[in-house]
DNA sequence: CCGTATCCAATTAGATACTG
DNA sequence: CAGTATCTAATTGGATACGG
């Protein structure tokens, strides 16, 4: 289970989601994660603009509250790789229709077919540099 | 439309998203306003813990970004009353299935029956109190 | 009643350098 | 390669008092 980092003090599912997901960077790397297996300096050119010690921190709460997986191994030059767990493809999935709202509302004026289902939450799922 | 804080800025709708609803408040405001018109004071009282520089400063930020409406009558003692523009519905609908997923993962542990649609984003649609 | 103004505290993130 | 250590900068939110 994720570690509730605010224990009893939530209002609703939105509040307790947006303490999870809050860091400035976090729906960034869940993103690059989403489908694949990522190791660090992978991530930090994805997600580009990022510095290692936030990214890193990022990272650790994020495996704390259950949503990424990290793999080290054991070898030299040293190799970690990250990963989404279950409940962090469960919380990717929760976040598509507010993707959709914001490419929507925000970025993008009018586009999107109406007939397209505009679920995804993601551009382009597995482009490989994040900056679109 | 909304107003974009950071032009061009964005990486992907969630990102653009979370600029919408980044402040510590604003899901809670949003809550508060959800399918009811409030005063200033009323939404005081239903986010409680909030101050009134802050309540006032998020609630012109998400009227700037077309998330709420202000709808002033000039009387005295003066009355103004907030409520969410047919964007701010659509957000609120949108933010569902992430206060779904941190009902179900943050806060309950197991609960919910499986049959039961967990769309909903509010525990309790129009309480009067928001604390829960 | 509905806010502003001011000042301050806390949290968060960035820059840079360094290590196993 | 994959981080950590420091130190600093910026942003955000809180307390309190006052104004139209």
């Amino acid at each position: 289970m994720a570690t509730v980092r605010r224990p009893g003090a939530y209002h609703c599912g939105i509040d307790a989601a947006m303490d999870v997901i809050g860091g400035k960077w976090k729906v960034l790397i869940l993103w690059a994660l989403d489908g694949r297996t990522c190791r660090f300096g992978e991530l930090r050119r994805l997600v580009s603009g990022v510095t290692e010690k936030v990214l890193a921190s990022h990272l650790r709460e994020l495996e704390e509250d259950g949503i990424v997986h990290r793999e080290v191994y054991d070898e030299v030059p040293p190799r970690v790789e990250y990963s989404l767990t279950p409940l962090g493809v469960l919380l990717n999935g929760a976040l598509a229709p507010l993707g959709a709202w914001g490419r929507e509302h925000v970025i993008g004026g009018a586009a999107e077919a109406p007939g397209e289902a505009v679920g995804g939450h993601f551009p382009i799922p597995s482009a490989r540099p994040l900056t679109m």
